[in-house]
DNA sequence: TGGTGCATTTCGCCC
DNA sequence: GGGCGAAGTGCACCA
């Protein structure tokens, strides 16, 4: 990774355009080709590109111009001045491992999974991540009247959901009978999937959100924040 | 704006929680108090932090920990070897002037709104994004044949983009009448919001949406990729 | 490789 | 400041 600390300007051409007028940043070219320009404000680069490759040129005033070049796109950098710099190769023999992290709605979805009466008393859990014909819905759950109920899981609901719930059941709809064999049931128990239901469950349901769930009659579930991991 | 090249391994928690394993890795620290992890691989870091206070502390052998505490997260980074630093001050009095650039939606918008035509033979802009009640619509058209029409400008449509613009049209259909004043025209016009009709305008009209917008009867418009800025 | 949806999204605009 | 949608989104996952 290189590190250089210089006043400079930009141009960037591709999936849109900007200039980026003179002033003191840090560039930094990784060993992949990707290349951003930092102001001293902010995690993200002013400027930025993909690996790409780098082309060294000068203009008429004698100044370092660095282009980078993609498929669509290229970065041009005018270096006015250089300040300072710093070199270091940071892949190691040991390939990078990378972060462990976890995002909040697959947790969400997961323990909504193992803890079905958060989502309703009765309820039992069929499938995670359920294929509609339309995308996949988070949950697939059997309600206590033995009807399909494809569940959104969010951590904040807007108005967004209500399409997307709606947009699965809909596919939904449509889908031949299956039939699940459910734990201490002795026989298997027939998904009707024309008896489909939809809801929205999360830590956050913003107002319009609800508006509209309540005109679509879509019921949603509120996440108690005191979830646990 | 520090960098510091260091093993180092860090743990976050907040709005998610992940742990990064020991590894070679950047260090940036700027002068707002963001901090952020970066590898040798692609321009986003693999952990990171918004404005911040940095406490600095020891584990038990004796490595330095520098803990990054903010309202509802912090961010723990333990480090084992450092290799090297770079510390640039990159603001100077006259502040950083930022970036002038353009997203492709919002000219895609402009532009079609100043040539109609592009969307149909006898179209006339009314409206850039119109409250529909449901969000803000992208652009309100007045058909050839006097209805309004609700565009949905997009630079890739998918799937979202029919149920956006069905969205919009659903609450529109409810709106009270309106009267505007036409250039070339007289008398104001009505728009008569229960004819409201919906279209999609896009540089990349995605197949699978394609299949949908027919089935929902939504007429949509392929842009050139010649339009011009 | 394209389709689809999440993100510790982040960012900007408008009410 | 909340609500809402775009992003030069990036990214992972799945078909």
């Amino acid at each position: 990774m290189q590190v250089i600390i210089a006043e400079c300007s930009a141009i960037y051409s591709g999936r849109g355009e900007s200039t980026l007028p003179r002033g003191l940043r840090a560039i930094i070219i990784k060993r992949d080709g990707s290349v951003s320009i930092h102001n001293d404000v902010s995690n993200k680069p002013l400027n930025y590109m993909k690996t790409a490759s780098k082309i060294v040129t000068s203009n008429e005033v004698g100044e370092e111009v660095w282009t980078f070049d993609a498929r669509h796109e290229s970065l041009s950098i005018t270096l006015h001045e250089t300040y300072g710099k710093l070199d270091e190769d940071l892949l190691d023999k040991e390939n990078e491992p990378g972060l462990s992290g976890n995002s909040t709605e697959s947790h969400l979805q997961k323990w909504l999974f193992e803890n079905p009466e958060a989502i309703g008393k009765g309820f039992i859990p069929i499938e995670r991540e359920f294929n509609t014909g339309a995308g996949s819905v988070d949950l697939l759950m059997l309600s206590p009247e033995g009807n399909p109920v494809a569940v959104e899981v969010k951590r904040v609901a807007m108005l967004g959901a209500i399409d997307q719930i709606r947009r699965y059941v809909e596919s939904m709809l449509t889908l031949p009978s299956q039939f699940v064999i459910l734990p201490d049931v002795r026989n298997p128990v027939e998904l009707d999937f024309t008896k489909t239901q939809g809801m929205i469950a999360a830590l956050d349901l913003r107002p319009k959100m609800l508006l509209q769930a309540e005109k679509k009659l879509i019921p949603t579930v509120l996440i108690p924040p005191t979830w646990r991991k």
